[in-house]
DNA sequence: GGCAGCACCTGAACGGCGTTCAGGTGAACG
DNA sequence: CGTTCACCTGAACGCCGTTCAGGTGCTGCC
């Protein structure tokens, strides 16, 4: 019954796909794994540290490979799976400009440049078109359906 | 002695300044001004609301033309001249993909797929190079002097 | 088989947060 | 001179991340 890292980290998702970042609090992933709060600092020392296990996660069997457009789109799909899954990337892996390691990944297939920028582009449009959908889901703003294509266009600028 | 909607915005601006996004909060900016937390709210309906008005402010001035390089090195120039400047951009922004004025500015002097990625871009790559500044500030990682000429290439990979 | 050690958890608390609401106060205005 | 209204106070609410002292039950060693 005692729960382990990995559980903790899967329960965390399971809330932050359920309710979304905003609402994805230690005090809920705790009441997910029917546990009280205090018991999740015993597998991790803050609730950061935590959401870094979940991008890396998150990312963890994204293929790296020289197409670039092909690696692109499964990192948008792979951050599009989990509700605000690409603002949870992005805020951890803002911290570590270069110790990112998919940024080494990407640069060994290309230009270190192009791989820099590739990722910082990737990242924002998909954060960009996932809180779009969220909008719009709430009716806040016009679904727009031209998203994906608009990524592959940006893509193919960077890439051309 | 009364406060106006300005005086907070740029109360704000100050405590963001000083502190940090994490440490700007209602208490803090309603302390910075002399006055009690709820004060705030007869200025402004919630604290979302507050830091839009400061990523508008923050991007006020800045001079949006036909040089594309010259326009995004502006844009990065207003967002580093103050803490978290681009985070707070960044979050703000992103609730408005296609209902960010400046997308829709600098799309009447270029293609709109160049606009968007231009931006999504610039202002990733301003947030991560501030993230970086601090925590090479407090020693937790080592810095990197070469992060404005990475702006620059990348800008340049955009616009070849 | 008994005992030490450790992984995992509880229960209770701390300070701080965003936000709300009823009510006060003083200047501007007819 | 009375009213209106912008601006503010004081007190509270429920939630948050985090700490800490202490319990409990399995693991492996003598």
């Amino acid at each position: 019954m005692a729960n382990t890292l990995d559980d903790v980290v899967a329960g965390a998702l399971r809330v932050l796909d359920a309710y979304g970042l905003e609402f994805c609090t230690m005090r809920r992933v705790a009441a997910e794994l029917e546990v009280r709060p205090s018991a999740l600092y015993h597998h991790v020392p803050d609730k950061q540290t935590l959401l870094g296990l979940m991008a890396d996660r998150l990312l963890a069997d994204v293929q790296v490979d020289a197409d670039l457009t092909a690696t692109s789109t499964r990192l948008r799909s792979a951050m599009l799976a989990v509700r605000d899954g690409a603002e949870v990337v992005a805020t951890t892996a803002a911290f570590r400009l270069g110790g990112f390691a998919l940024e080494a990944d990407l640069a060994a297939h290309s230009d270190p440049d192009v791989a820099r920028t590739l990722l910082l582009y990737v990242v924002g449009h998909t954060q960009a078109t996932q809180l779009h959908r969220q909008a719009a889901a709430v009716g806040i703003v016009a679904a727009d359906p031209d998203l994906d294509a608009s990524f592959g266009r940006g893509l193919a600028i960077i890439l051309r």
